[in-house]
DNA sequence: CCTGTCTGCCCC
DNA sequence: ATTCTGC
DNA sequence: GCAGAATGGGCAGACAGG
């Protein structure tokens, strides 16, 4: 059985971490898959996407950074308290792992001939059997087995091993590299050139399992790539969509017409029939069957076909009124256990957008329009099951039309979608034949927060040495008290990320201000003085920020979702002059009101 | 048995 | 989810 | 414009530990 040094891995992966050019991180990678034994393929792919299997198939480590600390720790005989400290400081708990193993010493004789020098090289195989072991682990005194497996990898490994090794178990190889420059690699080192490299993403399109799809090639060849088809009961990669600001734009990548259509705030869902069996992938391939027992049994009964593939959005219901309900109530049906009780108090219902398959037959590559009319034929709509609300628009006024009324109607927003004979399913990401449209990416349609700066947390990987995010609150005159309502971390440039250390320095205080409420431990505390523009979706009830705490509900404070920084720094105004936490109450109710109408 | 911490290529 | 950046 | 890597709120599940 062919096997490859761990070393020569962790080599590669430093060359490719070294570059910033793509074409060169591909030339690595061409050279480390003609190096590896086509037995291991597979297994070399899946550690360079810092995954084990597919993820369809649900195989989780359990371990991320807080054991990966305390096995380093316990690898090296050093405190959690030390790794922690080199970890924030070098915002990389590989970097971290790397420099306390070159630190470190042998102390004794003892340590000398029981440790690393003596040790076997750690081959691939070694290290993807161990990782898969601490997958499996489970039951009472899990995390010590967790933990234990993964000491002895360290224990085994050179600093530049435990590098990498400890960035897979994290998620987080940071390389540069991902599936799409993967594929690239896989064409080049398996047949000479990039021309089949579609062909090859064709495959993995389809079959989304990298380590399959390279096992195939490797094996069996391009032909054997060819013969990799959709089948019912593997999720496809599914199409996803830009993003515009302005119907105007939307219309003219379109071609002057579109589908415009309902973006509903629930669950993506792509549905596979066969047969007597039903199975429901999320966005990211995760099999989410379970959860949603009423969906599987409207599948099975409203799509008329033995075999389908068909795509929509799942929403929680009132069950009383009817009404749809935010994205955070069908949350609870994310559930393992208790799920009939779930489903009588947040029943689904379920709005296709899209068909794939239809018996036999890939309708990927017709146009929407066509896909649309096989859609209405094998759906028997009934109450819980309908067809996503769509229309097609030609002017920006009917674009906005139809926007007005699906935010009305509890919408986040409409999808725009070519109509065109190009109109295909592009599995994957690419291209701009869907596009979405929601309120917030219009700075005048949604209201802007000024919020201050109360703590920091150190940033990880490229934001090293700066701030990750900030913890944002806003200010209650009453009591004088300014109290958190999100972090943010986005929006802001490189510029900013170096300045803003600098603009905080001044006022950064050892402890939590007394003028600060918060149930969150930042990183870093400051006086409450720098006040940033904020922008957001909504406001949603929050278990964690203290914004309006008690206010609207027992037990519940107030936060932004998808929180970003505007870019415009409020020196204008003095922390007392931030917005309010009435103010954030009021934008509470007001958009609930908007939905209430419906 | 209850509570707190950590984890999820989680969902958005 | 959104946003920024290097190629 | 793509591909990748930073970052957000919040839910349930799985353990650990009192």
């Amino acid at each position: 059985m062919g096997d490859l040094e761990y070393s020569i891995l962790a080599d590669f992966y430093e060359k490719i971490e070294r570059t910033a050019s793509r074409i060169e991180m591909t030339e690595y990678l061409v050279a480390l898959f003609k190096e590896t034994p086509i037995e291991i393929i597979d297994k070399v792919i899946y550690l360079t996407q810092g995954k084990l299997r597919p993820d369809y198939e649900g195989v989780e480590l359990g371990v991320a950074e807080k054991l990966a600390m305390r096995a380093l720790a316990q690898a090296l005989g050093v405190s959690i308290k030390k790794v922690e400290e080199t970890y924030k400081k070098s915002g990389d708990l590989g970097t971290a792992a790397q420099m306390l193993m070159q630190q470190r010493k042998p102390v004794s004789i003892v340590d000398f001939f029981g440790g690393a020098v003596e040790a076997k090289p750690l081959t691939v195989t070694r290290v993807y059997e161990t990782l898969l072991k601490i997958a499996k682990a489970s039951g009472p005194g899990a995390m010590d087995t967790k933990v234990s497996l993964l000491v002895s990898l360290l224990k085994d490994a050179k600093p530049k091993e435990a590098r990498y090794i400890l960035r897979a178990i994290t998620g987080k190889l940071r390389l540069g590299i991902a599936d799409m420059t993967i594929l690239d690699a896989l064409a080049i080192a398996f047949t000479g050139s990039k021309n089949a490299r579609d062909v090859i993403e064709r495959a993995y399109n389809m079959h989304p399992d990298l380590g399959h799809v390279a096992k195939v090639l490797a094996t069996k060849g391009l032909e054997g790539v060819k013969g990799i088809r959709i089948t019912v009961g593997i999720p496809i990669l599914p199409m996803l969509a830009e993003r515009l600001s302005d119907p105007r734009e939307i219309l003219s990548k379109l071609g002057g017409k579109c589908i415009i259509e309902y973006k509903y705030d629930g669950e993506r869902v792509q549905a596979h029939k066969k047969e007597k069996q039903v199975y429901l992938f999320s966005r990211r391939l995760e099999n989410i069957t379970s959860h949603y027992p009423d969906v599987v049994e409207m599948i099975m009964n409203n799509i008329k076909a033995k075999e389908a593939i068909v795509e929509g959005e799942i929403v929680a219901v009132d069950p009383d009124t009817g009404e749809m309900l935010p994205f955070q109530e069908l949350m609870h049906r994310r559930r393992k256990y208790g799920i009939e009780e779930a489903m009588e108090m947040y029943p689904a219902s379920l709005y296709l957008f899209d068909v794939l398959y239809v018996d036999g037959r890939s309708l990927i590559n017709e146009p929407l329009p066509i896909r649309k009319e096989y859609l209405k034929k094998i759906l028997v709509p009934a109450d819980r099951i309908q067809l996503a609300k769509s229309t097609i628009a030609e002017t920006p006024e009917e674009i906005e039309t139809f926007f007005e009324q699906a935010i009305a109607d509890g919408c986040e927003g409409v999808m725009c979608k070519s109509l065109q004979a190009d109109s295909i399913y592009q599995m994957g990401a690419r291209g701009w034949l869907w596009i979405k449209f929601k309120r917030d990416y219009r700075y005048e349609m949604t209201d802007t927060v000024d919020l201050v700066v109360v703590g920091a947390f150190h940033g990880k990987g490229r934001r090293a040495g700066t701030y990750g995010a900030l913890l944002m609150a806003a200010y209650s005159p009453e009591e004088d008290i300014f109290k958190t309502v999100c972090k943010v971390g986005s929006g802001f440039t490189d510029e900013d990320l170096q300045k803003l250390p600098e603009i905080l320095k001044p006022y950064e205080i050892s402890h939590k201000h007394p003028r600060v409420q918060s149930k969150m431990e930042a990183d870093v505390w400051f006086v409450p003085a720098i006040v940033l523009e904020i922008i957001g979706a909504e406001i949603t009830l929050s278990p964690l920020h203290t914004c309006g705490w008690g206010k609207i509900k027992e037990n519940a404070g107030l936060a932004i979702r998808f929180p970003r920084f505007t870019g415009r720094y409020r020196d204008d105004k003095s922390p007392e002059q931030a917005t309010t936490e009435k103010e954030i109450i009021e934008m509470y109710y007001s958009q609930r009101k908007v939905t209430a109408k419906a």
